[in-house]
DNA sequence: TGACAATATCTGCCTAGGCAATTAGTATCG
DNA sequence: CGATACTAATTGCCTAGGCAGATATTGTCA
């Protein structure tokens, strides 16, 4: 298989890098967008997300998904905490860990999330085939694995 | 067309944002770690890159390209200069302007953060047929386009 | 021309992430 | 058991981006 792109060609701008980086931030200003209400940052909804949908429950595990910084996390917890959306518990079985619950509030807060992301990408795969979806997925996947 | 996730059976860590931003984190990475011997972060590349490509001259330009803050151009253009890669200077025909260019150390720098990027796209990219990486960039203008 | 809007850049202030060091608790293995 | 390595969370320090306001300059239009 010959390479892709060479030097003399390749022009930043138009490669796969660029328009990899511009759809994320569509896809970022749009949810921003759609959340605007809820006032909530970026970070912040990812992680009621995470939390909602059962995919973490410790600060350790969303800094793994995430690839984000503990120091960063323990505030960003901080923030979502004085809030009101989340609880820590120290686990009992390990007492390093604390144990990360949505609270009431962070119940109705996930759905709104969910829904707002739904739509968002309902909105942004307009003409999309679920056939062109899975592939576009596929060849995200691919590029992940060759990292 | 039918809208393709529902909020039944959506699931935020497989949908297509995920893999945006996995594919992004991916490329972040792999050129950070290309470049680390030049010393030089991942926001301070972008801006040598659109310099020594001609797509920006000015700090409103590179603004404007990258949606990023004036203020923080400035400081982040401070620091370029410092290091000896970027020159300002004020535009004769609107003085408000600053004209950027690369200094010599600039463009020596150019040509290796261009190559660091091909290697590390067709890195990226192996196994790819060209085809594939031009559907890639077809969805992914598709998805933009619908923003 | 003169008032007003718009543009380009810069500065101060606040917020938030990255890194390193610290504390507390757990696991491993001789 | 005891030393050591590892893990989870936190804190302090530094850097860097976002926002608002200030300044200088240019454009617009009555």
């Amino acid at each position: 298989m010959q390479p892709i792109y060479d030097i003399a060609s390749f022009r930043p701008s138009q490669a796969i890098g660029a328009h990899i980086g511009r759809a994320r931030r569509s896809i970022v200003e749009a949810i921003d967008q759609q959340l605007a209400p809820l006032d909530i940052s970026h970070a912040q909804w990812i992680v009621v997300m995470l939390l909602g949908d059962g995919a973490a429950s410790t600060a350790a595990e969303l800094c793994k998904i995430l690839i984000y910084d503990p120091g960063a996390m323990t505030r960003l917890l901080d923030r979502l905490e004085k809030k009101g959306v989340l609880r820590r518990l120290r686990a009992k079985d390990d007492r390093r860990t604390v144990r990360l619950e949505l609270t009431a509030e962070g119940n109705k807060l996930y759905p709104k999330i969910l829904e707002a992301l739904v739509q968002v990408f309902n909105r942004l795969l307009q003409g999309f085939t679920k056939a062109e979806v899975q592939q576009l997925e596929q060849l995200l996947k691919r590029m992940v694995a060759n990292a």
